[in-house]
DNA sequence: TCAGTTAGGGTACTTGCCGTACCGTAATGG
DNA sequence: CCATTACGGTACGGCAAGTACCCTAACTGA
């Protein structure tokens, strides 16, 4: 017996199981967004039904943490010799990510976990500190070419530029930063800031 | 006639009305916060029904965004004569609202307005620009007492401690940042950024 | 003053989705 | 080969958004 998608009727179990209703979710996740990840489609898409999700994920916010986690690709870090370049690289894989149907997800997701530290942890790994790594990286090499003060290898630093783009996403409603931003926010922020620091500690 | 509640049985209309469903809905925001507001007990509580409600507003978001308007507090601009103390007494106003109930409901709202610009606008006032505004004025005075640089008054930069103090709230679950934060922030970041500019345009 | 119009009030209903419960049965492991 | 575990199917209960009607109070202007 086979249903209607050809899928044997075969039950699974463990992992094949949950691998399943990952994949099928991470699907709808990429097609109607988080607010159109609902527990019966995923159940129907993976074949199964809303039991096998919640034995294994408490509820939908879960599932679609775990989803999204399978979705989120991972930050490139570029190495062009120069800061500026290496920053507006940076900053150009975070404005796509973001503008991306992939950004509103992980935007509401982050407003779902709102708070809930612990849930919020398991993005953090895409949000967070595997945000300050490649900044500190880039940076690190900056420095050893003499573009940026040692000072300024603090990660509140580093991800400064990262985080003024993230404002603009969530103040204006803009769909995608037009390069211009992008520019401003090196030119203007990021580079007088990593240069200029140490200059009169006591004002 | 008289209600429960005490309410007269006159028929309110109009902005009578209109006010009462405001206050209503600003009440169940502050004690339930957004998720708490429902249409249904909205109407109960102005002691009206859903109609009035949708005549007014096309959804929950709308209301929501409507009565938060009147919730939200104006900033105070300080004038210690530091500009380190004036921001960072800047942040800790922010810090404070960020971190009442209040602004976990503006997180809501923002993440259910998410990139319809439309709506989002109706909250800049609150979000954006009347957050800039204070930010210029305190700077502008600190470049006229030669603490700052002049080319420091940037709207991105004049803002940029306050975007960085929102991100902590982002990203990390925190219910409140803590004091040491805010003063990382001034002094690793802010006052580097708005004095050491101009330094070596080239590098 | 008195229709005629507008806008509230009351209520019931549809829809959608989360989360739970129950039961039969296939898969698995000793 | 049987006991246990876990999946599949299905049916609920609950809640809240939004819609539809109908009745009636409040306003409007001739």
């Amino acid at each position: 017996m086979t249903d209607s998608a050809g899928r044997p009727a075969r039950r699974r179990r463990g992992a094949a199981l949950e691998e399943a209703i990952l994949s099928a979710a991470a699907a709808e996740l990429t097609e109607s967004g988080y607010a159109g990840l609902t527990m019966d489609r995923v159940a129907a898409r993976a074949g199964t039904n809303k039991n096998a999700i919640y034995r294994r994920w408490p509820g939908r916010l879960a599932l679609g943490i775990a989803a999204y986690r399978r979705l989120a690709t991972t930050v490139q870090p570029p190495d062009t010799g120069s800061l500026r370049e290496d920053a507006l690289e940076l900053l150009r894989q975070a404005n796509r990510t973001w503008s991306s149907p992939l950004g509103a997800v992980l935007r509401d997701l982050l407003a779902a976990a709102g708070g809930t530290a612990e849930l919020l942890g398991q993005l953090q790994d895409q949000s967070g500190d595997a945000v300050a790594a490649p900044w500190l990286l880039v940076l690190g090499r900056a420095v050893a070419r003499g573009e940026a003060a040692p000072e300024a290898l603090h990660p509140r630093v580093a991800t400064s530029a990262v985080v003024l783009l993230r404002n603009e996403f969530v103040v204006r409603g803009a769909p995608t930063a037009p390069d211009d931003v992008l520019v401003d926010i090196v030119d203007e922020v990021y580079l007088p800031l990593v240069r200029g620091r140490g200059l009169a500690p006591d004002v």
